[in-house]
Formats: C-alpha cells, sequence, structure tokens
DNA sequence: AGTTTTTTTAAACAAACATTTAAAATCTTG
DNA sequence: CAAGATTTTAAATGTTTGTTTAAAAAAACT
C-alpha cells in the first residue's frame, strides 16, 4: 500500500532524493542550491522533491537536522566515555579529524546555515548541550582541583580542541589554493597538524606534572 | 566633466554602492545577497548598481578584492616587522584578534567565496604568498637551529595561530547560540580565550626554554 | 542663456526560480 | 485481470532574479 519499488535502484526515491540534497547542499549551501540541481543529482524529475517533501526548506530542514545529529552524536559520545581527560582529549581530537576527513564540507555548511537561521539550532541543542558540558566540565574541575591540570574551563577547553581541527578543514580551500596543494599533499599536512596539536593542546593543559 | 556631487550625501553614489555592497555580500554571501538588497541598503535606484558596476559579479569581484586585500595587508605587515619570533606572534593573534572583532564576517565571507570559486584567490596571493612564508619561514627555521623553540614548520605555527583566532569567529554564531550568549559574553568569552591562545603557544613552542 | 553630457529613475525585459497541476505510468490489491 | 491507489512525468504556474531601456532630472560646459 505505501512502499513501491524502483526497477533499477536499490534505495527508494525519498532516499535518493535526501541523498542527493545532502551532497547538494553541503557543497553549495541552501542558497547556491536549487531544485533542478538537487533533481539532476538524483536523476528524477523536479516535482518529484516537492512531492516526496513539500518544499525546498522542508527539504533542506530534514537533511539539516540528521547532519547536524550526525555531527554532534560522535563527540557527545566520546564526552560520555569513563576515560582519563588525558585520553578524552585524544579521542575527541582522533575522532573530529576522522570525522572532518570524511566530510571535508561538515563544518561550513553547519556554521554557515546556523548562522543564516540561527534558531534552527534551537532545536537540536536541547540535549546537546547539557551532555556536552556537564560531562566535560565535571571532569575538567576535578582535574584542576586536584592541580594535575591547569585552571581552565571546559568551554575554553572545548574551543581549543575544536577550532585547531576544525578550522583545517573549514580553510582547506583556501589553504590548498594559497600554498599549491594537491589533495595528498593536504592530507599529509592535516595529519600531522592534528598530532601536533593533541601534543599541544595536552602539553599545556597537563603542563603543572612535570617539573 | 566627470565628478558630480550629490545634495544630500557626502559620499559619491559610487562609495556608497560599494559600501552597501560590502555589508550585504559580507552578510549574506554572493548567493544569497540580490541586487535589490543592495540597492535598497545604499538607498538608490536597482539600476544604479549596473550603472556603475557593469553587474552583480563585476561589484561582487571589486569589494572581494578590497577586502581580502585589508584581511591580509595588516597580517603581512606583521609578519615582516624586524622583531622577535615570541612578540611576532603574539602580535599577530592580537593584530587578527582585532579585525575579526570589528569585521566578525570577514573570515566566513573569504573562505565560502574561496571555495565558491578558487580561481579568484589566484592573483592576490602571488605577493602575499612570498611575504607570508619567506618572512616567518627564516625567523622560526634560525629559531629551530639555535634550539630555542621546537622544531616546527612555519606552515604548522601559521596554522596554530590563525586557526585558534580565526575559528572563534567562525563558529560564533554556533557558539552564542548553543550557550545562550550575549553579546557581551561572547566578547568576553572571545578576549579570555585569545589571552589563552597566546599563552599556550609561545608556552608549547618555546618550551624547550625553561627546565 | 542654451546645449551637451552625465546621472537617476520608472518600467520592462528575459531567464531562472520554486512550486503546482493534471494526466500518464506504475504498482497494489481484491 | 481489472479497479484503485500510488508514483512519475511534462507542462505551466506565478514569483524573483539580474539586467536593460528609454525617458526624465541634474550637472557641466560654452
Amino acid at each position: 500500500m505505501k512502499k513501491a519499488m524502483n526497477c533499477f535502484s536499490s534505495q527508494s526515491t525519498e532516499e535518493r532524493i535526501k541523498e542527493a540534497a545532502r551532497q547538494v547542499f553541503l557543497e553549495k549551501g541552501f542558497d547556491g542550491a536549487t531544485s533542478r540541481d538537487i533533481a539532476e543529482a538524483a536523476g528524477i524529475n523536479i516535482a518529484l522533491t516537492n512531492y516526496y517533501f513539500r518544499s525546498k526548506e522542508k527539504l533542506f530542514v530534514t537533511i539539516f537536522e540528521e547532519i547536524t545529529e550526525f555531527f554532534f552524536t560522535g563527540m557527545s559520545a566520546i564526552l560520555s566515555k569513563p576515560i582519563s581527560l588525558r585520553e578524552k582529549i585524544a579521542e575527541l581530537i582522533e575522532h573530529d579529524f576522522r570525522m572532518l576527513r570524511e566530510n571535508p564540507r561538515l563544518i561550513n555548511f553547519i556554521l554557515n546555515e546556523v548562522h543564516r537561521n540561527p534558531e534552527r539550532m534551537g532545536k537540536m541543542i536541547g540535549l546537546q548541550k547539557v551532555l556536552h558540558h556537564s560531562m566535560l566540565d565535571e571532569q575538567v574541575q576535578q582535574e584542576v582541583r586536584q592541580g594535575t591540570i591547569r585552571p581552565i574551563s571546559s568551554m575554553h577547553l572545548m574551543t581549543m580542541m575544536v577550532s585547531n581541527i576544525h578550522f583545517l578543514f573549514v580553510s582547506k580551500p583556501m589553504t590548498t589554493q594559497i600554498w599549491n596543494m594537491t589533495e595528498d599533499e593536504f592530507t599529509k599536512f592535516a595529519d600531522a597538524h592534528k598530532n601536533l596539536v593533541i601534543d599541544m593542546v595536552t602539553n599545556y593543559l597537563f603542563e603543572s606534572e612535570k617539573a
């Protein structure tokens, strides 16, 4: 009654549209992407995007929420892990690095669309915010009290970790253009930088340990 | 023969259009901005944008080049200063921070438009690249040879400094939204983070000095 | 002054856009 | 197979886009 099968495609039409929309929106943003772009990428008629999703806007919201959930879920899981702060820092950086290496346009997309419509982020963060902050904050402040790390807020620590990794990919188009890098050269540079960042952040944080 | 004076505006019409275009393009990007947006912001007839600049594209290129030049010039000047590496790091970070605090949309704009049209960056960087790299690279490698700083390439050092400051503003809409920050709270947080970054980078780099 | 050039305007232009319609094609089910 | 529901299509919708036109207004010049 509901589901129909396509002759020459393993995916449902709805899923094909979403996958095409994901790709096109990630690449061009909401303003830069057209309904025809998406239809063409999905190999379907233009009217179908409005048959399955009622509008370009609604289709966008659907995939935006999926993408932001994907973006935050992995981070959130690591922040909740029962591991040492040192391990947690390394794992979070490694995770974000892997995620963005596979999806370089992810942050640009999210950051741009949040700027275009800040309220959109409102619903998403209800749980995310609580999880993120409390879990890490408790652990950080405990270590601060014990004197094992410098006095620092979890917000600054989080910003430090995230900035150094995320900006690598936010600025990838400019970096590769300015330094005339190939894709491989960038990958190598980024990987080396990631290790450097782990080193720098942990060294800075746990500096009071040595001496 | 050439110049005409406006009755009720101190600026020339051409300059008013450029100023409006600067504001609208920075806020919405090329795709999100319309000719009517710009005309309205400038308080002029729509046809005038095409009378002074031949097209939306040409107007965009004009202000894009001005903006990128503004963006790079200050950095370049500091990188060429005859000061110690330690001073140079602090000055560069302070400069970028000030510049982006006054123009928070600057990097988003440049990064997005470079991604949309990578060739556009080509002309700009001819001199910039040379300046940037050689000036800093020489100084860094000398300090490395002297053992005063960790072994590091100027590219990684540059990336470290820039990432930590620039991402603060790239992610400003998301940060303020997620942590429910007011403009003032963000300003304070960003300022504290900037100082933390200077501390972290210099501590990491010059670590071999103490002990 | 009057004439020419420059600037500004209202109106219209074609192209691109998101969206809708109505009919055709396909699948589902009794 | 045949009736009904679902999916897909081609075509057209009205709106917004960037751009042009032709006339009006202002300024410059002799």
